[in-house]
DNA sequence: AAATTGTTTGCACGTTGTTGCACGATTACG
DNA sequence: CGTAATCGTGCAACAACGTGCAAACAATTT
């Protein structure tokens, strides 16, 4: 039924194996090996590499879906699918055993989707949402950041929020991103959200901004002040290149 | 039914027996072997793996479904019905204005979608679940209590978790019941549940257990110490006359 | 056209994960 | 109290794994 044609492009086989592995649950290397005639070890990079990518959970003999906890979420999965491309590029810079924060917002909530299985991670979080999105998975260990939650950003705030953050030390920070500033950083709507994001920052080795194309351009809407630079930049493909090097002229990794 | 020719991955065979698992609330060792055509070691080895990530209980010729489910709760509608009519039986006793310490379950999970509206309610919770249930709604707020998350209970526990919820004063307190005895109150599973229930329960006024019929009878397998006494407990309408005698005899409200 | 750079692939190697069996210890049940 | 079923562990065989390396190929530069 699947005729696979003469040239199998290595980038295409990794899309026709997310395909299959959506429709049966799971894939078997051996068998895809035998279907796309290569080596299984060319089939075991490219598990690999979807896997790496959060895409799908490795498993011995072959690769598993990616268990999903996302019954609430219909309304976002309309606009997600570009939050999901960032996410995956984002969760690309986490490594190994880290400990990260991860604020609240929808960008970070698939953020938090897209972050791999099976690595050890410690996800720190004042987001109920972000914690549910982890919350079951193989090795993930969660610590919530309590206080009084405010229902406009969906996570906690407050100074109880900001005492608890400061008493952990993390790898990355993922500050949620309300607008951002090539020479000024992030900033923010609400004086509360600005103090929660300094503390998270300062308590964290390097802070990774996911930025949705509106969030490019520093409106004058905003009105409290600037968080401090930031490391890494995430942002979409079809990004403008001036944009782009003014980030880099700025200091900043920018991954699209 | 369930035929399967096809090669079957470990990982993979791990994971449907998790779900056979939720599904029969229980699993045979002999069985499971003969259905996947591998020796009951294996099996073993599988049921033991699954109970030391706290996904099972492990038993003798086989493993029962833990009570509190964190990855996929495909059950929550099996006895979603019963769950959600003695959530709103609960739900009832709570008046105007009043603050609530709602643990986390699925039991209580119902409870918070069961809460009504525009009464002015403060939720107060260790479990992110449970803050997703009132989040947005009007005439909600919510506070959450922050702590290393187990996945297993779907809520925060530990020191952090109690020493917060220690600093809070509520109406009512709503624990997470695993087993309750007439004279001895309730049992957890764990030592750091029964500090924690213990907390809230004595930073509250009044307590309400909510049981499902299968927590009533104390089995021997419960281990940790029993919480002080309760105020109120809401069960089915179908319980044992002569064990809702006993419950009001001991001074218990009871409402079904 | 030739050289360079980067990617992909298959192979060889040592390492790790999984399986079934044998053995003795433990547990349930009559 | 005794029997039988079940359990945990050590062990050997085997499948799958990751890595390093060289060949093949495409794209780009010189």
């Amino acid at each position: 039924m699947n005729a696979t044609p003469e040239t199998t492009l290595p980038r295409e086989r990794q899309q026709l194996i997310l395909e299959r592995l959506g429709r049966d649950g799971k894939v078997v290397a051996a068998d895809l090996a035998h279907e796309f005639r290569v080596s299984e070890d060319s089939i075991r990079r490219d598990l690999r590499d979807l896997a790496s990518q959060g895409l799908c959970r490795r498993v011995y003999g072959g690769a598993l879906l990616m268990q999903h906890v996302a019954p609430l979420d219909e309304r976002h999965r309309e606009r997600s699918e570009l939050k999901r491309a960032l996410a995956r590029v984002a969760a690309g810079l986490v490594g190994e055993g880290q400990i990260l924060f991860v604020d609240a917002g929808s960008t970070n909530t698939a953020l938090a989707k897209a972050l791999p299985d099976n690595r050890g991670l410690t996800v720190v979080t004042n987001a109920p949402d972000v914690a549910l999105a982890v919350l079951g998975r193989p090795g993930f260990e969660v610590i919530l950041l309590g206080g009084r939650v405010d229902a406009r950003i969906g996570g906690a705030i407050g100074s109880r929020t900001v005492r608890h953050a400061q008493d952990i030390r993390a790898d990355l920070c993922f500050p949620g991103v309300c607008a951002i500033d090539p020479e000024r950083g992030l900033w923010t709507y609400d004086e509360e959200e600005t103090v929660f994001k300094q503390a998270i920052i300062e308590a964290s080795g390097e802070t990774v901004a996911i930025a949705t194309p509106d969030k490019l351009v520093a409106s004058a809407t905003h009105h409290t002040a600037p968080v401090t630079a930031i490391a890494h930049l995430v942002v979409s493909a079809d990004t403008d290149a001036a944009v782009v090097a003014r980030y880099r002229a700025a200091g900043v990794a920018v991954h699209m």
